[in-house]
DNA sequence: AATAATTTTTAGATTAACCTAAAAAATAAA
DNA sequence: TTTATTTTTTAGGTTAATCTAAAAATTATT
């Protein structure tokens, strides 16, 4: 059955969504994500039901079906193959491939994605750290933490990040912080709970709490 | 002003067919080109006149403005540029390009293309043989002959194809003919105008008129 | 030059995706 | 448990791109 650019994006929208929460997600959350009116997604919604894309009922939330979440997933996973593609072989930097990559997601050809996927060498993540879901559409579940949950005095290495704003993904540049760069927590403010951290065994600096909320990081030995 | 995907398409129409006349181009050939309806093309003449793109008078045809010129040709140069990806990079051959080339013709970022014209080595033309716009719009005018226009006897090599159908493609692959192909027309034919030519100094075969007429060839000295 | 044939345009509808404003349902607060 | 608030849906419209059928203009043919 043949689906638009902006069905993707609806079904994209409610995985995403859905990744954080086990609960149906809400008419107003999807419109704004999407950048669009209550009214608009009620319609939509009732027509990816009856495509069999999503379960709803009205008032009641939505959430995908099988077949919705398999699309979704595909989508991802070409969105985040080409990110690989603009970081790794285009050299553009990690804040300046979402918006391009939101539009390649769509181009349609599986035998593409399929070479695509091998001309890079079969990556795990993207260039934020985000995993790559396979073929079959299996997502590997990378469990890793929030920088803000970590207790002081541990050591950690940065493996990704919960939000691709351009923003956002400077300053981590700025701060010398990457995918891969070694984090020592050497204090933890209690005023306003901000990190006294030292990146890649520089001189310690300060990361606020709302920074630290959006790196995710795996404990190390 | 922003432009959308159709609006793209009927540029790129009207920009083909105004290469092949000077004459201005008529509403059924673009709706044909367009695979739409003569009424709807009116309808999108106008809308094109309105922004600026193309000077039309109804009943008098259609040509690009200097504006629309530009923007068909930036499109010609991504088409191009992406297929030299498809085909160089993606290792697919230059029969399946099309379609998908179709697609990512219509991604919007110039500094995307800047840096895939750079990774590709700036390439003067597709894989079939067609020149490749430079950034500033300017199409090298490669003044390729019809092999059917060559006199037997002569040598020549194919430097290009008219015609981008998988078919035709496919075909002359199994002729063993490709960018590069040496050509020796040993003898025309009265009754048919088929060509009896040695492709790469093998063994003569038979090619009809109408493949002859979709190979684009310069004489050898 | 008049008629026939073809091409192009207009008129009026349709579909997808969106909107605003009002009504209905669900949830929270008194 | 009523009342108030918030969320969601319905109703009715808009815009872009398309369509069919009919009218108008152009081109070709006697």
């Amino acid at each position: 059955m043949a689906i638009s650019f902006t069905e993707e994006n609806y079904l994209k929208v409610i995985h995403r969504l859905s990744e954080a929460t086990s609960e149906d997600i809400s008419t107003n959350a999807v419109a704004e994500l999407m950048q669009t009116k209550a009214a608009s997604v009620t319609d939509m919604l009732r027509k990816l039901a009856d495509k069999g894309w999503v379960n709803y009922q009205k008032y009641q939330g939505v959430r995908l079906s099988p077949a919705g979440e398999k699309i979704a997933l595909s989508i991802v996973r070409k969105h985040r193959l080409w990110e690989v593609f603009l970081v790794d072989k285009m050299g553009f930097n990690w804040d300046e491939v979402h918006e391009i990559a939101e539009q390649l997601e769509h181009i349609e050809s599986d035998e593409l994605v399929q070479k695509l996927d091998a001309y890079l060498g079969f990556p795990k993540t993207d260039p934020h750290g985000d995993p790559i879901p396979n073929k079959e559409g299996i997502l590997p579940e990378l469990a890793y933490l929030h920088l803000s949950d970590i207790k002081a005095g541990k050591n950690c290495k940065l493996m990704g990040v919960a939000q691709d704003s351009a923003v956002f993904l400077q300053l981590l540049t700025k701060l010398n912080l990457s995918l891969g760069s070694k984090l020592a927590i050497m204090e933890i403010n209690e005023f306003d709970r901000s990190f006294f951290v030292s990146i890649n065994d520089a001189e310690p600096i300060f990361i606020s709490h709302e920074v630290a909320k959006n790196i995710l990081v795996k404990i190390l030995a």
